[in-house]
DNA sequence: AGCACGCCGACT
DNA sequence: GTCGGCGTGCTC
């Protein structure tokens, strides 16, 4: 007897799965893993076929309204890579198995009629140490040894995905692998529209690629065969998704790898503190490329300096510019600040212009002339007067790059002085001092600086963030291999740990302190991390809300798992909704998930959106 | 997520 | 008296 029942799965926040009646006219053409349009909850949806029965505990059933693909979309890999993220992640399998699709995929704008080659999964027990991690100094040298990697996995006829951090990075991988490689690329990035991404999918998913180069959401390319999996600039926080199911490339990777039994290899200049622990735990393959230049390190304490009177230049970086100037050197100097200024206020009432959403200072654009939040976009004039004293006396204070561009442009007239920043379209390569931000390393095209300098050491350290020792240590290699004599770095912690590192590169001592640190304060990768954020309107009901879950959990907590007060977080109020978190730690992502998942079931939520971050 | 049902304020 | 605000529950 043919099942009349079909299991379905949506790509909602819910668990499932949902049954389906069968119609008599679809018996025989509906299987697992096929997409189907189902009513769920009075709403026409698009399901995913998860399993069949002959029976039902529910009474009423709705049909299968239409079957949408003649072949499944999600093969058996999918399904068993889904079942591991929405485990780890605490998502619906809905939930993730929509993320492993393309986006025309998770609509029915696009049917899939075409069948493919099988792919398997593999079930030895391959003990054969599957992971390697490549520490490159220098950025280039990585690539022969990455593509001898690839080699080797192509003549067993396998297949292979390599990860970029951005869409900035694709060109430079290609380059690199073309000139190795005659076969075709798949290249995955956001410029794709709905419609290609998916005709590149089913290629891929054919088997028509042995080589697919992408950004964070290519590691769900459906490879056949695949052997390898290549994740650049592991340590880049742009391998974390930021929505649910706030994956991590590298966590997926790995988890493919187990699956599909590939290999996964890590290569960075500045591996995360988590993987060097991992790669040195498990004793994955190893390899270190040292650099071929080493600047010299510069630090200038400016414990005394009086910033609000002197310049954001300090005398030896005035002295060490003008010296590279003259000796026909090239200057870059560093600051992660956008704009003009950062705050501007009232002379007369002290009112500071603010984004009303996020409660934050208004960034002042000289440049286009407007005033921006740099959390969520927001973009007004500059006020002519005070808005709430009509005071004419508005006064702009806070150094951005703007700012510091004029200031250099005035300390060296002779010099042609540019910026590059986000907003910036060319890099201009004939300027003699590049005043840059963070988007100076998405300019793969080497330029030759004598002097790089970091103007805000203390900014980029002073974050409460347990990753700002390894993000600002990873920015100082990176200038580091910017700067062919010279990095300076302005700081008031001349004695802090990343200094005394990127001076000697030691990276060993390092990374000792940095573990050490973790070890002490009990983070990752000695604990496991998972956040409970709440959002919502009003901030009483969301701190309330907040405390009460805090409760359940703390009562529902058998496993020793370290619970947080409900904190804001450090955009305490965002798009207009204030956000507060409680931070688990624990010794397994498992137990936490398991203990968030019975306090939330004894939890009557209101007014407030509940989101759940594995390995925030 | 997103919609229908529910319970309290300002209207003809 | 009702219209509709949004707060809460449910989805086979």
């Amino acid at each position: 007897m043919e099942p009349k029942i079909a299991k379905v799965v949506v790509g909602l926040p819910v668990d499932g799965p949902f049954d389906y009646q069968i119609g008599k006219d679809q018996e025989g053409r509906i299987a697992i893993g096929q997409r189907v349009r189902v009513s769920f909850n009075r709403r026409d949806r698009l399901g995913f076929v998860v399993g069949f029965a002959r029976r039902s505990l529910f009474g009423q059933l709705n049909p299968i309204l239409s079957i949408l693909d003649g072949e499944p979309v999600l093969d058996d890999p999918a399904f068993q890579l889904a079942r591991a993220i929405s485990a780890y992640y605490g998502c619906s399998l809905g939930e993730a198995l929509e993320t492993c699709l393309p986006h025309a995929l998770r609509q029915d704008k696009v049917t899939v009629t075409r069948t493919f080659p099988p792919r398997v999964v593999k079930k030895s027990d391959n003990k054969e140490n599957q992971m390697v991690l490549v520490h490159d100094l220098t950025r280039y040298k990585r690539w022969p040894f990455i593509i001898e990697n690839i080699q080797r996995v192509i003549d067993q006829k396998k297949r292979v995905i390599v990860l970029v951090p951005e869409t900035a990075f694709i060109q430079e991988a290609l380059t690199a692998l073309k000139k190795a490689f005659e076969c075709p690329f798949a290249v995955l990035d956001k410029k794709l529209t709905p419609k290609q991404e998916f005709e590149q999918w089913e290629k891929i998913r054919n088997g028509e690629f042995a080589i697919v180069v992408g950004v964070r959401s290519a590691v769900f390319a459906p490879l056949p065969d695949l052997g390898l999996i290549v994740i650049d600039e592991e340590e880049n926080e742009a391998y974390k998704q930021e929505q649910t199911p706030h994956y991590r490339a590298g966590q997926i990777a790995q988890m493919r790898s187990k699956i599909e039994e590939c290999r996964v290899l890590f290569s960075s200049s500045v591996p995360s503190a988590e993987i060097w622990e991992k790669a040195g735990r498990d004793q994955w393959e190893k390899i270190v490329l040292d650099a071929d230049k080493n600047a010299r390190v510069q630090i200038v304490d400016m414990s005394n300096y009086r910033l609000d009177k002197a310049s954001i230049l300090s005398f030896p970086l005035q002295s060490v510019v003008q010296k590279t100037l003259q000796e026909g050197g090239k200057v870059i100097l560093f600051m992660n600040r956008r704009g003009f200024s950062t705050r501007t206020h009232c002379r007369q009432c002290g009112f500071t212009v603010k984004c009303e959403r996020c409660n934050v200072n208004l960034t002042y654009l000289y440049s286009k002339k407007t005033m921006v939040c740099r959390l969520c976009n927001y973009k007004c004039e500059l006020p002519k007067m005070c808005p709430q004293c009509s005071g004419a006396y508005l006064r702009s204070t806070g150094i951005g790059v703007e700012k510091l561009e004029s200031e250099v442009s005035r300390l060296y007239p002779e010099a042609k002085v540019r910026r590059y920043d986000s907003g910036s379209e060319i890099f201009e390569k004939d300027a003699d001092i590049i005043i840059a931000t963070g988007a100076v390393f998405r300019q793969h095209e080497p330029w030759a600086a004598s002097l790089a300098a970091l103007l805000n050491f203390d900014d980029q350290i002073y974050h409460h963030d347990f990753r700002s020792g390894q993000k600002t240590f990873s920015l100082l290699v990176h200038l580091k291999q910017l700067a062919g004599e010279t990095l300076l770095v302005q700081t008031r912690m001349a004695d802090n740990y990343c200094l005394k590192a990127v001076k000697t590169m030691d990276f060993d001592r390092f990374y000792r302190e940095e573990l050490r640190l973790r070890r002490e304060l009990q983070l990752p990768p000695y604990r496991n991390l998972v956040a409970v954020g709440l959002r919502g309107k009003k901030e009483q009901v969301v701190f309330e809300e907040g405390n009460e879950l805090f409760e359940l959990l703390k009562k529902q907590n058998l496993k020793g798992v370290d619970i947080s007060d409900p904190h804001p977080d450090v955009n305490a109020k965002l798009r207009d909704q204030y956000r507060y978190t409680i931070l688990l730690k624990g010794k397994s992502v498992k137990g936490i998930l398991a203990l968030i998942k019975s306090a939330l079931k004894g939890f009557k939520k209101r007014n407030v959106i509940i989101v759940i971050n594995v390995d925030p």
